[in-house]
DNA sequence: TGCACTTGTGAAAAACCTGTAAACAACGGT
DNA sequence: ACCGTTGTTTACAGGTTTTTCACAAGTGCA
């Protein structure tokens, strides 16, 4: 496969749940626990629009009490990180009154 | 099967009320919860003429008060996000003093 | 055609939801 | 005990959706 020419778009983010790691260019970022249960769940759902119950239940084990808002301050932290190594992908999509969806595309 | 042909007219529009999604031509259209729901039940009923009653229990969870509008409003916000993606087909059907009909075709 | 009634739709107001900083708590290491 | 880090909760600004209203447009019938 060619690698020399224009410059690569995709693959710049890798992640490795088994290794607890997420690599953007190969550099690991450095996500606390949270964040990276987060990732992963949704990196393992490309495309999905995930609840709030379903990312909940999945980081935390339980799903959400009432006006539980750390689903949210989570995907801030991570789109920050995120962000900050891929200054210029969105990849994190809200739902609005449902939840957040992972698109590596559009 | 056939695919290189002429062009596709119908499975245009896809709705996966489990995903919380509609699509046409594979991409989601952005529809809020509201009008999704609207969707979904239209969607669901094919060919039947469903009463604004019907249509307002479904997506409201309640019969509609007296004079109550937004079943018409959100019909009509519908029409114009499907219109946009799908211009050259008409998908809900008014019946006056009735309701509303969803037929893919005529 | 004229009238009464129904529907379509833009826009304002109200309600609701999300983004995010900051306060606070819990914990491990030194 | 103090410090740095992570996790949890709260508060508030800003954004989006829902609701409501008003009027234009359409429909059917005498």
């Amino acid at each position: 496969m060619a690698v020399g020419g224009a410059f690569e778009k995709t693959g710049r983010l890798e992640v490795r749940p088994e290794e607890h790691a997420a690599l953007v260019d190969g550099r690991p970022l450095s996500l606390t626990v949270r964040e990276l249960q987060l990732l992963v769940t949704l990196w393992s759902n490309p495309q999905r629009i995930l609840t709030r119950e379903e990312l909940h239940t999945s980081v935390w084990g339980t799903p959400p009490r009432r006006d539980d808002r750390s689903v949210d301050v989570y995907v801030s932290r991570l789109r920050a990180k995120l962000g900050a190594a891929l200054p210029d992908q969105k990849l994190i999509y809200t739902h609005n009154g449902i939840g957040y969806r992972f698109s590596p595309d559009g």
